[in-house]
DNA sequence: TCAGGGCTGATTGTATACAATCTTAGTCTT
DNA sequence: AAGACTAAGATTGTATACAATCAGCCCTGA
């Protein structure tokens, strides 16, 4: 029952993480010869977690010439971040109007759990890049919508995961995001989604004019 | 040179618009020799077009038990309209600001087209709705944002295509969406980001609640 | 010295064969 | 008669072999 997952996705989980972590370098080759070194079995299934992968976006096929770890420029970046800042900002609307009480309290919980770690200054950048992460994936989760979800964690998430620790984002100003989020979660819980949206769309709108700064920097040297 | 796309990719583009144009149904079975029967070649890139086709969720595969294809409920339809609601008017306002004078120029020309086809009549559903297609088509283009071009275009529009003769939307009223797309225009031609916006979640909003209406009545049956 | 063509090696695309799993029909039990 | 179990058939997952294509290198000629 556990083992109903077939070998290509469990290649294709361990090539995931491996980009997101970095392990994997953008631009490097995946060849399935090598695949099939590393991780056994032979070329049909290493060819599925291939295809997955680029499904995904995490890497680039072309034809006859094999698959490369993917490789953003800051003007693609610039695009997702965009998208990004408009689907979750629609997620925390949605979230306003359909998350149950129950799932708000848990909110709250997590909300506690952040403040104690940044406290007690346990929580280092680690554990508060996982709880950030958490909490924006429970307010997606709360949105209610399957197919939103489906595009910000499996299509965008490991992008900008993969390209975080290049942005220097909400990772070196940790008592301010936990401010942050605890007014969303407020604004969530007085059921005014407007507020909520406002709030999420500024909350992550710092990440996307820092990038488009850098991306403005760049273009004037060239 | 043009032979230079794959039979993995033939079959995955025959099978697209098949699916599309609703030649095969929703649920039914995609068994990989029932394609070489169909197509010619191997069970290999037969997989790998289905898999295709999974990435852009026109199927589903359960492994082991084979791919059909995708049968969407009213609630999942109504995810998707939810999301394409805000991408497309974000790329609206994107539009308002990044098109260039020569490509607004262009919608207003189609535009014109549009109206001298609805007022000789000649422009029945079929032109009316390619039309609208091409016209949506342009200002997601004109976003400038690859990424939103990618998600609307290669991920939402085919399902919504595919369900449209359902949805019964935009096609039974010609003018008033092409004075709607008019007014669109006109915006983006004078750089007003928020006004377009707005415009285009208006024009697309009726048929979200069209479709909400029938989500609410069929759940009061059930 | 440099541009261009062709060859070799490697890699991907495709075909076929085998193994594992699911589905379905039928039978048996309760 | 309804439900569960079993076995046969079909279908998918995997492995291996062959063909087609591409990348890099050497060689040739101006």
């Amino acid at each position: 029952m556990s083992d109903n997952q077939t070998l290509a996705d469990k290649v294709f989980s361990e090539l995931t993480t491996a980009i997101v972590r970095g392990e994997l370098r953008p631009g490097s080759k995946l060849s399935e010869q090598t695949l099939v070194e590393r991780y056994g079995g032979s070329r049909a299934p290493m060819r599925e977690a291939i295809q997955k992968l680029e499904a995904r976006h995490l890497v680039v096929r072309i034809p006859h010439a094999g698959a490369r770890v993917v490789s953003l420029s800051l003007a693609e970046l610039r695009d997702i971040y965009e998208v990004r800042l408009e689907l979750e900002s629609m997620a925390c609307r949605l979230a306003a109007q359909r998350m149950t009480d129950a799932e708000i309290a848990e909110l709250y919980g997590l909300l506690a759990e952040h403040e104690a770690s940044i406290a007690a200054e346990q929580g280092q950048a680690y554990y508060q890049k996982a709880g950030d992460l958490d909490f924006h994936y429970r307010i997606i989760k709360g949105s209610k919508n399957h197919r939103l979800h489906q595009m910000l964690c499996g299509e965008l998430y490991h992008i900008v995961r993969m390209y975080r620790y290049q942005t220097s984002t909400s990772t070196r100003r940790p008592l301010q995001a936990l401010q942050e989020h605890q007014r969303i979660v407020e604004a969530i819980s007085a059921r005014d989604a407007e507020l909520a949206e406002l709030l999420m769309r500024r909350h992550i709108q710092a990440s996307l004019t820092n990038l488009e700064n850098r991306l403005a920097e760049e273009e004037g040297r060239s």
